[in-house]
DNA sequence: ATTTAAATTTAGGTCACTCTAACATGATTT
DNA sequence: AAATCATGTTAGAGTGACCTAAATTTAAAT
């Protein structure tokens, strides 16, 4: 019987994390994790071992580091999810940065159906955007 | 200067569950709550112990609770947010049970002005069921 | 009024995540 | 090549929320 172990929030925001830095600068270092996150390096530098055991990541320390293919799956996913949410947010008003830390917040808490749910409504919106406006309109009185 | 320090989300759960408890059936035991947010009833007594040492509520052990003014502020914040997410999510069709679920999981993390956004965006759909009536149809396909 | 059962609390531990202080490594400068 | 500096890691401790096992207190039953 195979048995997925579910990641936490806080996982997930260091795959998320590591994966945007790769992608934009070619790698991620430890102090540029610290400031994303927002905590110290030794608190990294034990995360990235845990993620390295659990299989998420290849660790050389001192050197670097780089997702595997299990660990650029989950960061897609949750980079997918954010996107998503976040769109929503700026679709009825939210104003950026508060949809942003929303956004952060509460992307690990909502399932795969839902999480669609939202996309399509998101996607009738883009196409529809009378309907937009009429909500808009009606959102900011 | 008054600093209020902010609630965690478990906090909020806790306040939440006893003022459901305390309405719906007058009072809210132990396991009750135990029952309620599934941990074991030690874990109830060491929080009922933290939530009235914060001025959330009064304990008397072996007796009983009950919320502080301070407490049933915060747990009724917690349930109006609860049901504007909720009813949102039902709107756009997820599924029950999924929409508490997640309900459950994002409520702590949505700022108000977040959440009034969303009130509007409900109380919209409410007063225009053909607005509402055309995104259910394309978010069902 | 005892005994028994149910509810609650206390005691002591674990786990995930964070911190500071101290140490190690690698890169840069002279 | 040695010294310096930035970066990264280890060690050790703290916190919040959870657990199990063992008392304790209240309520119910004989």
């Amino acid at each position: 019987m195979i048995h997925l172990k579910k990641e936490t929030s806080r996982l997930e925001d260091y795959l998320e994390a590591i994966y945007r830095l790769s992608h934009d600068k070619g790698y991620a270092s430890t102090v540029d994790l610290s400031d994303m996150l927002k905590v110290k390096p030794p608190t990294v530098s034990g995360m990235v071992g845990n993620l390295a055991k659990k299989g998420y990541l290849a660790h050389e320390p001192y050197r670097g580091m780089k997702l595997t293919e299990k660990g650029e799956k989950v960061a897609r996913s949750v980079i997918s999810r954010h996107g998503i949410i976040s769109e929503f947010l700026s679709m009825i008003g939210v104003e950026e940065v508060t949809a942003h830390q929303d956004t952060e917040g509460i992307e690990h808490y909502i399932q795969p159906i839902t999480v669609h749910k939202i996309a399509r409504l998101v996607e009738f919106l883009r196409k529809n955007p009378k309907h937009l406006r009429a909500i808009r309109d009606y959102i900011e009185r």
